[in-house]
DNA sequence: TCCTTGTCAAGAGCACTGCTCTCGGATGTG
DNA sequence: CACATCCGAGAGCAGTGCTCTTGACAAGGA
């Protein structure tokens, strides 16, 4: 027992310093703008340098420790705006609350969403362990439109079959998204995702230069717009 | 007379070594799938790096030429395959060339798609030379909404109308763009082109784990449906 | 109690980076 | 021919990721 106790504390202050080293490579990034430095980190920790690499092997394994980090901590915040909702069968509500979700986290951590939805570091490949953390937004979408569907509440718009070479593939993601609809629906879902990735990476990585001020409300009118386009009854009242 | 031929001279050889030095980073960028290194560039033409601040202040001076020839050879692309419809009244003819354009531009370049759409470099601040570059395949898309609605081909699909807050933004854009569509037709272009920046980022940043194969079919088909959504009619036959 | 073992921080060092400076040679201009 | 300009080379500075070695310390077994 003993020396299992002795082994927990050595696991405990380890797991420590990880996490300390995690949150200054966080703050970093945030707060200098600059690339990540392991040097950097470790001298604001009193360390040197040599002294970091017992705990990350390689300034890519810190980065995918930070990458995981911040999928699930995405995915997690999606997943509780959209548990949230009181009135289940507000399907349109849940979609908006998971959306400003989606852009809350990103606008508060930008450089956390440039880490994982920004260009790929040049020498840097993910694992395959940010696979399931990833999607885990796409999951809590494609439940509400899982429900929709189920309550007979999904419109029929744009039902535009898919070719049917896209068909299995289609099928394939519907198994573990949304399961009941149609594959159609599902093209609907990917594309409306799509769209709210691409409308915060505009909006993050400053391609709207001064056109747009107004980045909140011009967000909420196309998660609401794609909304429509899922084909979503909107049953609250539009603002 | 003789002084400015070689002064003429000097500058053309000038130039020469910057489309060069333009060229060798690029392709290295391409090839070595690294950072951009002044250095390296300067080994492989057999210069040394000292030399190379002769034609670029700063690595950033040469990042932003890079950066701005990128976006004026997408816009480029996007101008010519829209210009290459024979049938004018073909909008949804037109609307898919250049959607296809900007993706057949963005697989063949992808580090260069990614140097202006990606996740900004951490110290770097695009100058203003980039902004009018950058909007110029929108300005393409924007014509094709444009001589739609002119010709009444425009269909008053998902005609929401945006919030009031937004209108003033929304009808500055649109004069720029596609002056004679209604606010609510823009911010339906607008949309589409997120999603369509947002779908080709998600391929080429490897957001599509082994989930979809068929690329090029599914970037076709959401195109197709966002010539849908978009409104406008599509009169060749569907594939 | 002594001693082994594992863990950790520190420091030196290598190869690389962006960038600055100076120096010497080439080139075109008057 | 003399002058001014431009350009390449080289040294050097501060920073980076990463490796290796050294010394200190704590935990566990004999």
């Amino acid at each position: 027992m003993t020396e299992r106790t002795a082994g927990s504390i050595r696991a405990r202050v380890r797991a420590e310093m990880l996490e300390e080293i995690k949150n200054v490579a966080r703050r970093q990034l945030a707060e200098d703008g600059t690339d990540l430095s392991l040097r950097a980190v470790a001298r604001d920790m009193g360390m040197v340098s040599s002294a970091v690499y017992r705990y990350f092997a390689s300034r890519d394994e810190l980065l995918t420790a930070l990458i995981l980090d911040a999928y699930n901590a995405l995915g997690e915040a999606c997943e509780k705006a959209g548990a949230a909702v009181e009135d289940r069968s507000d399907f349109a509500g849940r979609w908006l609350a998971v959306a400003h979700a989606l852009r809350d986290w990103a606008v508060a951590r930008p450089h956390e969403y440039a880490l994982i939805y920004g260009s790929p570091v040049p020498g840097y490949a993910a694992p395959q362990d940010t696979v399931e953390p990833s999607i885990r937004p796409v999951v809590v979408l494609g439940a509400i439109l899982n429900d929709a569907h189920n309550a007979g509440a999904l419109a029929g718009v744009f039902a535009t079959p898919p070719p049917k070479a896209l068909l299995p593939e289609l099928r394939a993601i519907k198994d573990v998204v949304a399961p009941d609809v149609s594959e159609a629906a599902m093209v609907r879902a990917l594309i409306a995702w799509t769209e709210l990735f691409g409308a915060i990476s505009f909006e993050l990585f400053g391609r709207f230069n001064d056109t747009i001020t107004d980045l909140a409300g011009w967000y909420d009118h196309q998660a609401r717009m794609m909304a429509l386009f899922l084909g979503i009854d909107d049953q609250p009242a539009h603002v």
